[in-house]
DNA sequence: CCCATGATGCCCT
DNA sequence: GGGCATCATGGGT
């Protein structure tokens, strides 16, 4: 898989939700290689956007990240347990960025099933067995980043280094992406009604699912 | 399927 | 001190 350039980030993040669609998200940490295909984004324009951490410029040690040239991993903890991944877009100063919001498992589902287990020490995670629980098992921020063992100790890299990078799986997305309204953003008045999450069709899930099925 | 709720730590949106 | 770019669970439908 050819792991995508420095160039292809550095484009605003409108764009660059649409093109991460469909590219192959990879950790390859302490020899444990996970990745998974890109279904789910959700652009953050920095500035004008009152959703965005760099809301009318705001700088402060979280959000320094979001102003690096694009192509950086901007990782930072929500609701007190999580991790959020994001790709900083555009050239530096320009604080854009974008949320990866959903993940379809491709390589090292059991390591993903560990690191979940482990990461709600009660049950169990079982493998998914059909393609819904495919669907469920790294469709979310906070979920993705334990399927692949991101952590704030990833904020501010390249993505294009050998433990974590994205690259081009080779998957052609047939349909335009769905839009809609972006989640959990209920405080950022006119900008919660922008449509600036992006999601694969159902019919390029479905063919993504049998892509991870065929390995 | 849907909704309500608790867990939990950091940042100030 | 308020409130989050979330998830799992447990109930009802």
């Amino acid at each position: 898989m050819e792991k995508l350039p420095r160039d292809f980030y550095l484009r605003d993040g409108l764009s660059l939700a649409r093109a991460l669609l469909g590219k192959a998200f990879v950790t390859n940490i302490d020899g444990v290689l996970t990745s998974g295909i890109i279904s789910e984004t959700e652009a953050y324009m920095g500035v004008i956007d009152k959703a965005s951490h760099a809301y009318g410029g705001l700088r402060s040690s979280r959000t320094e990240t979001m102003y690096l040239e694009g192509g950086r991993a901007y990782v930072y903890l929500i609701y007190g347990m999580y991790n959020c991944m994001n790709v900083v877009a555009n050239k530096e100063d320009v604080p854009e960025a974008v949320l990866i919001r959903g993940v379809v498992p491709l390589d090292g589902i059991s390591h993903m099933a560990k690191r979940r287990a482990e990461f709600r020490k009660k049950t169990e995670i079982a493998e998914p067995r059909n393609r819904k629980e495919l669907l469920n098992f790294s469709n979310g921020p906070g979920k993705l980043c334990i399927c692949l063992g991101i952590d704030r100790s990833f904020d501010k890299r390249v993505l294009w280094g050998d433990d974590i990078y994205i690259a081009d799986a080779g998957i052609v997305i047939e349909n335009e992406p769905l839009l809609s309204k972006r989640v959990n953003i209920d405080y950022a008045e006119e900008a919660a009604d922008y449509l600036w999450r992006f999601s694969l069709s159902d019919d390029d899930i479905i063919k993504i699912c049998q892509y991870g099925g065929e390995r």
